[in-house]
RNA sequence: UGAGUGGGAUAAACAGCUGCGGAUGCAGUGCCGAGAGGCCGCACCCGAGGAAAGUCCGGGCUCCGCAGGGCAAGGAUAACGGCUAACGGCCGCCGGGGGUGACCCCAGGGAAAGUGCAACAGAGAUAUACCGCCUGCUUUGCAGGCAAGGGUGGAAAGGCGAGGUAAGAGCUCACCGGCGCAGUGGAGACAUUGCGGCCAUGUAAACCCUAUCCGGAGCAACGCCUCACAGAAGUGUAUUCAUCUGCCCGAUGGCUUCACGAGGCGGCACUGAGCAGUACCGGCAACGGGCUGCCAAGAUAGAUGGCUGUUCACGACAGAACCCGGCUUAUCGUCUCACUCAUAAA
RNA sequence: GCGGAUAUGGCGGAAUUGGCAGACGCGUACGGUUCAGGUCCGUAUGAAAGCAAUUUCAUGCAGGUUCAAGUCCUGUUAUCCGCA
């Protein structure tokens, strides 16, 4: 029984642009590494070259909604950071769930 | 009808499913953690803004010694009267400026307390005599008088007209302006009337002077708890040191400097300078009082998203982070109230 | 959360107490020197209008004070930095 846990510290989030795997789309960038935990770890990046507080906040919801979608299907035991870019505030979460399957699925993260 | 001025309200709406944060009630005392603590089920309710923003002011709250005295230094404000917990805010009013008008704008104290600066131009810049005008003489000029006219400049010794004179000049007079004194009105700034009388430019968003006000730091403040650690250097009992800067006095403390890990809870959402309404009372108004109703975000990597359907004007600026009162800035539109001008009609 | 600094041609970077802004250097263009290139020397170089003389607009942006603002004041935008 795995479980999903947010990433906060800064530190794995350093790990992970340092050592990860990087795939990305015009919508989103996603780093992929595995960890031993057993549980899947996430974490959202929205830095202030989105925009706005509003934008930023916005980008975080479209991401985490795609993720919810998604998680049901992710295999256990990796750290996932999904990193907003420029268009993601304003396309549909849907756009966002498309890049992110093909972007894990390239990962084989997915089942 | 057109053009405009000043306020006010609103910030797409409705329905269904699902996802997220929180309060309350009920229940197992089940699960996780070394511990402080945390998590899980069901029901029901609530869940961003007019600016939540900028952090420009004023407070509350907390700690620093509960906040002391004097002189400095620094900062802020600036007609007058009021409102307010307070303010650099608001209301009223005065003065000045703009607009046909509704109305709008003004850092709006002091330049005879002192200092500085005013480039270039110009004869001369706080002082003067270049061209001039007038008189006299020994007449290519010299001496004396004058400051009206010319020219320069942002500014040239109140303005304009008349009298006056050798030529002129507030030298005299009328009007205007400004200054001083007195009277009247007003709570006051000030207005107005009378008399006297006319030498001193501008700049204080240059230094400065006057009046009033200001202790510092901030919720990463601060308090409590759990586990871990209990170290190194210096001062030597008060003439030193610390408490926002300097000096003096006073007070308190006994230590000061460096090092000081990881995590949890409170603070924190609460009856509060509270919010909404009002055919009520006082006040021109800001506002104060009364009455009625409400107590409805509270996260901690940070809650509002997704899908479907319908409608329209097709949706701007934009996300609470300790809490209030303002100011400033950003903003697609829609609705509404009062008023002004022009034209037409009555 | 608290606090500070900066913004001037294409680039770097001057401009004393407010008083002729675009100094100076780099770069670019043209010309000269050379058989050729480099070096070196000279001229031009912010934008718009104009044949030209010249005029207007130009110090991040919007206002204000002043006779006069890159400089002083207020608001605002962007960038950078410090402390906890």
């Amino acid at each position: 029984m795995s479980e999903i846990i947010t990433l906060t510290r800064n530190n794995d989030f350093r790990r992970l642009y340092a050592k990860g795997k990087s795939f990305a789309s015009g919508v989103i960038v996603t780093y992929v590494m595995k960890n031993r935990t057993g549980n899947i770890r996430f974490g959202i990046t929205t830095s202030k070259k989105i925009g706005k507080a509003v934008l930023r906040n916005r980008s975080r919801r479209i991401i985490r909604e795609a993720f919810r979608s998604i998680s049901a299907d992710l295999k256990p035991g990796y750290d996932l950071v999904f990193v907003a870019r420029g268009k993601t505030p304003y396309v549909k979460s849907c756009d966002v769930l498309r890049s992110m399957k093909k972007e894990l699925k390239e990962a084989g993260v997915l089942n």
